[in-house]
DNA sequence: TAATGGCCGTGGCTCTCTCG
DNA sequence: CGAGAGAGCCACGGCCATTA
């Protein structure tokens, strides 16, 4: 897992096995809830009656419902960034490799299915403006969107590269392809156009774009040309570009 | 084995909010 | 406006590992 690691409950009190093993309960408890309520129905006295102990209890362990929301949020995080692991195989830039791009996403989409209540609801808190799961969010799709730039930069010989914020823009679009299709109810997908069919877009997407030109395509302007470009290219402002390397 | 102290869980209380 | 549900806090007592 894992969640980081926690040491005190919220006295202060250092925790034991006795402490951790309630802490756990209670968020298993959340989990197993979550699978049949709506985690803005959820309530402290639920979770607690789940895990067989006292509301009480539960707030010796977490401020409030958001905070074990928040918990599990981190763990499912660490669970998705398990599927960086792909990018640290031989993978050779050049070439177009389907079967690993289709691994990518079926591994992807697996792990949401494991956290989509979790972490549909961590994205909604960050796109309400809540700063630490705003966090939360960046720091678990940064890594792999570093993964996925410094794959598109790697396919290029170093004075034909593309810009490094022109990778990390290509890659950012890749995840939010990526995250986009994995965040819906796979029923409802199936109802339209198929799980199966949309995973193969995605991994066909992926495939090329990652996969690809060697010598450039002429997509990515150089010198004067580039230059140009710059003055009707809005300049990237937002974590992402900020927290990547620029030119 | 008894004493000790830290860890932990709970009962019971007040306050707030929602609903009829 | 009263009832009910939930949030949150506090004080107390039980449990358990450690120590003499």
């Amino acid at each position: 897992m894992i969640e980081g690691v926690v040491s005190t409950n919220k006295q202060g009190q250092s925790l034991g096995r006795k402490g951790l093993a309630t802490r756990g309960r209670l968020m298993n408890a959340t989990r197993q809830l979550l699978k049949t309520v709506s985690p803005i129905e959820l309530t402290a006295v639920s979770i607690a009656k789940q895990a067989k102990t006292s509301s009480a209890t539960f707030y010796m362990y977490f401020d409030d419902v958001k905070d074990i929301m928040f918990a599990l949020s981190r763990e499912a995080a660490s669970d998705l960034a398990a599927i960086e692991k792909i990018f640290d195989e031989p993978w050779d830039p050049k070439s177009i490799d389907y079967d690993r791009a289709l691994r990518l996403v079926e591994e992807f989409d697996a792990a949401w299915d494991r956290h989509r209540e979790i972490l549909r609801y961590r994205n909604l808190e960050a796109d309400r403006g809540d700063a630490r799961f705003e966090e939360a969010k960046v720091q678990s799709y940064l890594p792999l969107i570093k993964k996925i730039a410094a794959h598109i930069l790697s396919a290029y010989p170093e004075d034909n590269a593309p810009k490094k914020s022109d990778a990390y823009a290509e890659a950012a679009t890749l995840y939010a392809a990526l995250e986009g299709v994995a965040e819906a109810d796979p029923k409802v997908v199936n109802r339209g156009l198929g799980m199966k069919r949309m995973q193969q877009a995605r991994a066909r997407v992926i495939a090329h774009v990652l996969g690809r030109r060697g010598n450039g395509d002429g997509w990515y302007a150089s010198g004067k040309a580039r230059s140009s470009r710059r003055k009707t290219t809005p300049k990237p402002s937002d974590e992402l570009v900020q927290a990547s390397p620029q030119d």
